[in-house]
DNA sequence: TTCCTGACGC
DNA sequence: GCGTCGGGAA
């Protein structure tokens, strides 16, 4: 356990009015930040979960008119949900945010949570999410840290540390949390961060775990399948192998595999996304 | 190759 | 704690 590091009101006051100056100057005027719908809020801390922001604005509008609420959303065809999800990655977050809308209409009413804890109890929503959906859509000073925060808080509290630790990270946002106003102190914290990733690059100071290589990875596999029932629906499993031309042994498992997650439905071995 | 407003199952 | 989950852009 390092310990807490001292940090002066003095120095908290500058950090403040760093990020909040660069803020006035340069925010990033985001489609989901001009909203307090907190069920557009939800979507789009979801969409943003390993999603860079500028591909996220290019989907987030279409998925709100199609679904501008929790009953449209939940009684739409996972088909349509996943179709207008393609390109975002990460599919089984679609399928996450249909039992979302059903949860919060079931058990809230319609009614997103405002409790971190709440929130975590739905599934696809983790700590930062949770948090973050916390402070954007309640405007509650909620504690948390992601890529951009990460970046802002070692730039500026542990410089030339080669590695800070989730606990350290989480204490110094949580003492230099501007409480008058969480909500856009989180954007301009997080803003500054976008910013110090341009004029910094490559300076990470957080263990991350590299990637497999994606081209010929399993994970390629599923999109490409998953791409051929949304658009082929109907197919039965040996002309879907035909079709998509790969390992039949592969595709077959990543078709039992899409199966179990909820993505697809066999139905006289038929293949269709419901 | 690396990274992206992480979550989840084991 | 480790593996897996997408896909696009730089």
């Amino acid at each position: 356990m390092a310990g807490l590091p001292k940090i002066s009101a003095l120095r908290i006051e500058r950090f403040r009015n760093t990020v909040w100056e660069y803020y006035r100057k340069a925010r990033r005027r985001l489609p989901w930040r001009q909203t307090t719908n907190p069920y557009h809020i939800l979507v789009s801390e979801v969409m943003l979960q390993q999603t860079q922001v500028e591909r996220v604005a290019e989907k987030y509008e279409a998925f709100i008119n199609a679904f501008p609420d929790f009953p449209s959303l939940r009684r739409a065809p996972l088909h349509r949900v996943l179709s207008i999800w393609q390109g975002l990655g990460y599919n089984r977050r679609a399928i996450a945010l249909k039992r979302i809308a059903e949860e919060v209409m079931r058990r809230y009413r319609g009614t997103v949570p405002s409790s971190v804890e709440e929130l975590i109890a739905l599934p696809g929503i983790g700590k930062a999410t949770a948090s973050a959906i916390v402070a954007f859509a309640y405007n509650q000073p909620s504690v948390f840290v992601e890529t951009n925060i990460r970046r802002v808080i070692g730039h500026f509290f542990f410089p030339r540390r080669e590695h800070v630790t989730e606990q350290e990270l989480l204490a110094v946002v949580e003492k230099t949390l501007d409480r008058s106003d969480p909500r856009q102190w989180y954007y301009a914290l997080m803003d500054y961060g976008a910013m110090l990733k341009r004029t910094h690059p490559n300076r990470v100071n957080v263990h991350r775990r590299r990637q497999p290589r994606f081209e010929g990875s399993r994970r390629q596999l599923r999109g490409v399948v998953l791409r051929t029932v949304l658009h082929q629906a109907g197919l039965t499993e040996s002309a879907l192998i035909e079709h998509i031309g790969k390992e039949p042994r592969q595709v077959r498992e990543v078709l039992r595999q899409l199966k179990n997650e909820g993505f697809l439905k066999k139905r006289g071995g038929i293949y269709t996304i419901s």
